[in-house]
DNA sequence: ATAACTTATTAAACGTCTTTAATAAGTTCT
DNA sequence: AGAACTTATTAAAGACGTTTAATAAGTTAT
């Protein structure tokens, strides 16, 4: 599409964006950064603050001449949801534009019989009582597809279903659902400032190792949305990584120490770098500490040129799957939301 | 940026991909499918009619009131120059925009000491002779890094060239400079309808495996242009997949077939799987036929479920090389060329 | 053959963004 | 304090795409 209406789109959602990301702005910075021009700019942030969607800030100090003034988005001028569908509970968290947390609550788990049923009869209650509330993202561990539900394991009667769907026409607010271990991915990748990087986000859970990968800035889900199901990489004459991690054993230790889980998750790595090449590896905090990276990193780098190694870190994969979360609903927001004539 | 000017590179742009790819259109079939007003249309198409860049096909059959025109792109309106930079010799070939081969040549190879200047006359020579040539793309076998060349062993002098921009001045006319696996894996990828799939190209030529990688539509790269480089995938307690493929022995043969070289293949297509879970594994036809390809394909499924197995094909490697470049040529073209006043 | 009906194209009026010029606000130098 | 100079903002004119209405071209039925 490429006509008046998709400019005005475009033109709402890089001015909110810009604001949003870069805190405050003039109409000139704007205009220029932004490549519109001075009273496009001027016209939309009018509308805009008459909508209370921006707040001025008061004047600059001057540099040279007329003080230019300064504008920052409301953050409470849009509420966004995120749900988080567990095992055990349902989490739910209501935060601003500028992702700081307005109010948090846990319900039972909805994973179970009748539980769409039930979850609609909760996200209800929230926004009657939220009306702010604008877009919603919900994380569910389960393979999506363009919002709907393609294979959730356990839980068979959320299966094949267009969750986006039945709730954006359910709520008539734009809604995204994400994959658990795809949402932390993206939410790491958004808590960095180095854009169209590559990420593998590596956790080693009790009911089998996954990863989140991200290329270039987006998502890898795969042909069958089965991406990052590192346990049957190939890795020893008889074993693949699930195998190794068990070391014949029938379980699995909650922090990994051992010297065959370092050389496995060694040998992982290595097969990560020949393969993508990612920037930056990021290990779960509570499974791994610094002492054990560095080991693994040294394991890697005898199956690798350590110059092409990436970057250790550990994450808090709590954390960033909630940031991941967050960021869907903004990103929904920004994009979907126009309250502009 | 959004602003008119963006709009109308992007209004020419969408018709010249539509008239390309579809093959001709009316002027009602364009307004509906990009999204455009008809006048706008009409106006674009009277301008590149007049500019010779389409033709008028005639009009088509009535559907029951006046019958509509129909156009079609001008494929000698512009020409593209694809070049290989190869060990042995350089390949060029001359095509217009429907891909139609016009000329082709060759001449001694320019991987040698100053090759560059040996390339520019060479190509100066190309250009004088052919006015229509309006873009290029040069395809060369090293790390490259947007437009920059950033690895290229054996050939330490055109390391940290800039060979996009250098010729980008110099012809004026825009450049596009790929690797060659990546440009095979891409030209394989266009050659097919289905788009926005994660295809693996992989040959395991004389001088190591490598594999051109291309997902969500997009080259994967990698940090440090290290992607793609599946010799170190660890496999065995002993070996990585070179070392497998190898087998004691320092050499390679040239096509697959024996049982250690189909399993090593079998576990680095398990290990793709379950990383990145392509929909397409590509193997050149030079090196495996359909039985191997069965074999391959049996084999990996004792790694992983078979259901998640990506289709098997076998690519032209040289062709799809060449589409690759063509296709880059007809994308910078398609995107920067405007005749338009 | 002509009237009634479809569909394609052209023309005019309107909305939106940009460019350019004019005005307002602030700083610095004398 | 006032003139000269910067910089921000507003206003008017111009460019471009869309919408809506009018016209042209073709088909079908009587």
């Amino acid at each position: 599409m490429a006509n008046p209406k998709s400019m005005k789109k475009m033109i709402l959602r890089s001015i909110r964006t810009t604001l949003l990301e870069g805190g405050s702005s003039t109409k000139a910075e704007l205009s220029d950064k932004l490549g519109i021009s001075f009273p496009t700019v001027s016209k939309f942030l009018a509308d805009m603050e008459k909508d209370g969607e921006i707040i001025s800030l008061g004047l600059d100090e001057s540099s040279g001449g007329r003080r230019a003034k300064r504008y920052t988005y409301n953050p409470e001028y849009m509420l966004g949801l995120a749900i988080f569908l567990e095992k055990s509970e349902t989490n739910y968290t209501i935060f601003n534009c500028f992702g700081e947390i307005k109010k948090q609550g846990k319900v039972s788990s909805v994973l179970k019989e009748d539980g769409l049923h039930l979850l609609t009869t909760h996200i209800e209650e929230i926004i009657t009582a939220n009306p702010k509330i604008r877009s919603m993202a919900i994380g569910v561990p389960g393979a999506v597809d363009r919002g709907r539900i393609f294979h959730i394991p356990g839980y068979e009667q959320f299966k094949d279903l267009d969750l986006k769907g039945y709730y954006e026409n359910y709520f008539s607010i734009p809604v995204a659902v994400e994959n658990d271990m795809n949402a932390a991915v993206l939410g790491y990748y958004h808590t960095r400032k180095r854009k169209d990087q590559s990420l593998v986000y590596l956790y080693s859970g009790q009911n089998g190792p996954g990863a989140g990968i991200m290329i270039n800035g987006t998502v890898v889900r795969g042909s069958m949305f089965f991406s990052g199901e590192v346990q049957f990489v190939p890795q020893y004459n008889e074993r693949n990584f699930q195998e190794a991690l068990m070391n014949g054993s029938g379980t699995r230790n909650e922090t990994i120490s051992e010297k065959y889980e370092i050389d496995a998750i060694g040998r992982l790595v290595a097969s990560f770098v020949a393969i993508i090449n990612p920037h930056t590896f990021i290990f779960c905090q509570d499974e791994v500490n610094e002492a054990t990276m560095d080991k693994i990193k040294e394991n890697s780098s005898t199956y690798i040129p350590a110059e092409h190694l990436p970057a250790f870190q550990v994450g808090d994969w709590k954390q960033d799957y909630l940031f991941g979360l967050q960021n869907l609903c903004l990103e929904v927001m920004v994009d979907k939301i126009s309250n502009l004539s």
